[in-house]
DNA sequence: TTGCTATGTTGATTTAGATCAAAGCGGTGC
DNA sequence: GCACCGCTTTGATCTAAATCAACATAGCAA
């Protein structure tokens, strides 16, 4: 049902897939990529609020607009669907309409774990919490806890993630380098080397204490 | 339909409604009162993540726990039913199910908004965001600008709310106050004497620029 | 009335992170 | 090769907000 009204896009790094406030014709997911969702304010500041991977979802039913600016961070392939039609196979299949509220309520979740980081936490917590994020959503093939973890995007743009200034984000690459948490095989790419320093570090409770 | 199943409860002032993590066996919505959604960190630091007022509602459909505490901020009465059962109306009522959509995808919404907050903006103007907000929720009967704003939370749980300090909240209390921008009857009341400054200090756009 | 406690204000000082500034890469194109 | 450009690092300095500290006020209970 819904293969018949799939469409394929693709986006070029550094292209606005849409615009804020602009119609929204199409739902999609992305299939390859990474994208962000930010907020500009008038002076130029800008605060990303969410980060997009393969497998999410963008847009929502029922709504024509969005208040944030979606933006291809490398190459993105999209799987679009239009909006319409897409609404109405929601309407019929209330199973689907169920699983859209799962992605919204974690949406919702994960956007208030990123209101702890970016109200409470200071510089070197909200890169630790930043890295262990992107760890976790790293594959890791055949459990080997040295994966060559991937950062995405720039210093500029991490900074925009966790509002700090790419002065700062720099450093705190830096220290956790020389603390040998992390070891940097280029720019943006480093090998995890100890996650539990590196989780000691984030501010968050110890997740999950085994018990006895 | 919903009438057999529903039930009031009260809560004091201070008294913590839902507990982090603790089996949620209600869904609500709040009747009468202000409750505040907070995570607390390990070391004690807060970070208020939502704010309900009357007609707000608490819990979500699917989910049996919520991951922070809802603490009541006045006296609050809630309006709750039976998880299971509620999920069950759901099931059967499609509009229902499409309503709490709506109310999760505003919630967003208003998370990412909160998030701009508190990534970017200044402590001057997070407090002039607030107290707009506040502004807006207030019921302006007769279309009566200088209506009395209730802050319904001390300068502590503001704090919070902010991700500033108490000390800081207070200051910026005291220069709008200074400044004939807001005009305070008593700790927790205030009349709002100048909207335009009010607004202006917000870094927000100019909202719904009215075209020639 | 007199404390007492919780809340709020205001001032002095410190500091984390921002800002300003200057190099140092690592590509890419000529 | 060389020059150029976008990104990154590192250092010096500044500043907004935190922290530390003292006192003020209001409501409440004895």
């Amino acid at each position: 049902m819904l293969e018949k009204m799939k469409l394929y896009r693709s986006f070029a790094a550094g292209e606005t897939i849409f615009w804020r406030g602009e119609p929204l014709d199409y739902v999609a997911s992305v299939v390859k990529g990474v994208a962000t969702l930010s907020k500009t304010m008038e002076d130029g500041r800008t605060q990303m609020v969410g980060l997009l991977f393969p497998s999410d979802f963008i847009g929502r039913p029922g709504r024509s607009t969005i208040d944030y600016d979606v933006i291809a961070q490398e190459d993105v392939t999209l799987c679009c669907f239009h909006r319409a039609k897409f609404e109405k196979l929601v309407e019929e299949t209330p199973h689907v309409a169920q699983r859209l509220m799962e992605l919204a309520l974690d949406e919702l979740d994960a956007a208030r774990d990123w209101m702890v980081l970016l109200g409470r936490k200071t510089a070197r917590e909200k890169i630790c919490t930043f890295i262990e994020m992107l760890y976790r959503r790293t594959n890791h093939d055949g459990d080997d806890p040295s994966v060559m973890v991937e950062l995405h995007m720039t210093r500029d743009q991490i900074a925009d993630y966790l509002g700090l200034t790419l002065e700062t984000v720099s450093r705190q690459f830096s220290a956790l380098k020389k603390e040998k948490i992390i070891d940097f095989s280029d720019r943006r790419h480093f090998v995890l080397k100890d996650l539990a320093a590196l989780h000691d570090a984030t501010g968050d409770d110890a997740d999950g204490g085994v018990v006895i």
